[in-house]
DNA sequence: AAACGGATTTGATCTGGATTAGGTTCCGCA
DNA sequence: TGCGGAACCTAATCCAGATCAAATCCGTTT
């Protein structure tokens, strides 16, 4: 089969396999067929749509470069961000096998994307079980994570709330090469970021303020270091359990 | 393979695979293993717990009868429900796959549980591939539920959400089997709607006695009807694509 | 039938975060 | 070098829903 490789040499879906293994067993063959699925590469800039609420998506995306974020409006105009994607990412799963999707893609910054036919990713899951088995898991944490947003939304107070989502972010971006010692380029505008916690611009800049005069973070324009990750993470009321990136059964 | 039925004569898992069927292709086979998993039956009452948040569970609940729900607990004792679930749900999948429970279960009503070994679930998914995906399609609609939950606790107001949740119970309730007319019986005290929605019970039970004012409701006890679906649906801000029941592509 | 306890209901008061209405800073571009 | 637009920041006021406190209802136990 032949592999796509990228001007350096290395396939370029190989970050997307290597994330997936992290969490799921793939043996050689089912790694050559993840690297040999089709797809075409589309650059996008920050602001670009990938999939809208009601669209019948033939492709899912995934994210090569960047970062992307997925969204609902409500009926009164509200947004709410559920979920932000950075490189590696196969944003849109539920596309290969969910015939409508219910919310928005799009991208927060440039970047370029890589769109598989959902067919091709329904067919393998069928052929090669282990790599359904892999996207499966990738579908469960993704979950969990939705899960723990629900409960930062709907049960923690708005300096919590915010001190959550800023550690959860910290580990993300740490664990895929983004971020070291808690320092990291905050890929979103306040806007969004309320936009995630469910608060206003207006109010989520008061707080950041506030955090900034605890010294429990510093800030230079969209950078962020969280000074005292243990204060942060009690404030935050933030356990990394819910990430699960502890190595799964067995390995 | 040796299928265990009720004492009916129907197999036990048989509703599971109904459900399952819904929205994925099985053969005769993969019924047939589903039906085969091993499992052991246990009565619970309500309040009882399924599994806590840390667990290394050993087996994968799937209620039988009765209703479930899921739940995180914040630092200063806060409680967000997650998800309610009734018979013939998996309650919690993940447990196949990921070595430690981010959440509680706990039983809403009594009821009976079928306790399946982890082992023999993801097993299976590697064995059958369609059964795996079958699974997974499963975890996506739960996924596509969370994010709805995400989108209903943050940027809805009290009165909105309360609609929203009641239309998603009645819709779900009226897919199981157990409301008619948008008429049914409502799992869950006040309280525990309220920690759905992330209000006070105080504040939902206002919204509630407003709603009836107003003849969106009416309420015996435990009783939902929903009068005017068409107008409960506006006011709830409510759309049933996130639940996915169209028919998959192609079916 | 009295006593108990969980659930529901109601009222009074308080407050966290929304809203409104600006300002400033920064940057790309003519 | 000046202009336009987006992001960021701040202050004043307002209000939806929280909190606190008590009734009341109803099924269950004694």
């Amino acid at each position: 089969m032949p592999v796509h490789t990228s001007p350096t040499g290395e396939a370029i879906l190989a970050p997307m396999v290597r994330k997936l293994e992290r969490r799921a067993r793939l043996d050689a063959q089912d790694r050559e067929a993840l690297l040999a699925l089709p797809y075409q590469v589309r650059r996008a800039s920050a602001g670009a749509h990938l999939i809208r609420d009601g669209d019948r998506p033939e492709h899912c995306a995934l994210l090569l470069s960047g970062f992307a974020f997925r969204h609902k409006i409500t009926g009164d105009g509200g947004r709410q961000v559920l979920a932000l994607h950075l490189a590696g990412d196969f944003v849109d799963l539920q596309n290969s096998l969910l015939a409508v999707s219910d919310h928005n893609v799009q991208m927060l910054t440039d970047g370029e994307i890589a769109f598989v036919p959902r067919d091709a990713i329904s067919a393998l899951a069928l052929e090669r079980p282990a790599v359904g088995v892999a996207l499966w898991v990738d579908t469960l944490v993704d979950s969990s994570i939705f899960r723990e947003w629900v409960v930062n939304v709907g049960r923690r107070d708005a300096r919590t709330r915010i001190c959550h989502i800023l550690c959860e972010f910290s580990m993300r971006l740490e664990e895929a090469g983004l971020a070291k010692n808690h320092r990291y380029e905050l890929p979103m505008t306040q806007e969004q970021l309320a936009d995630a916690v469910g608060l206003t611009s207006v109010h989520v800049n008061r707080v950041l303020r506030q955090l900034g005069e605890e010294a429990l973070i510093s800030r230079n324009k969209r950078a962020i270091v969280i000074e005292d990750w243990n204060r942060m993470r009690d404030v935050g009321d933030f356990n990394a359990r819910y990430l699960h990136y502890a190595t799964p059964r067995g390995a």
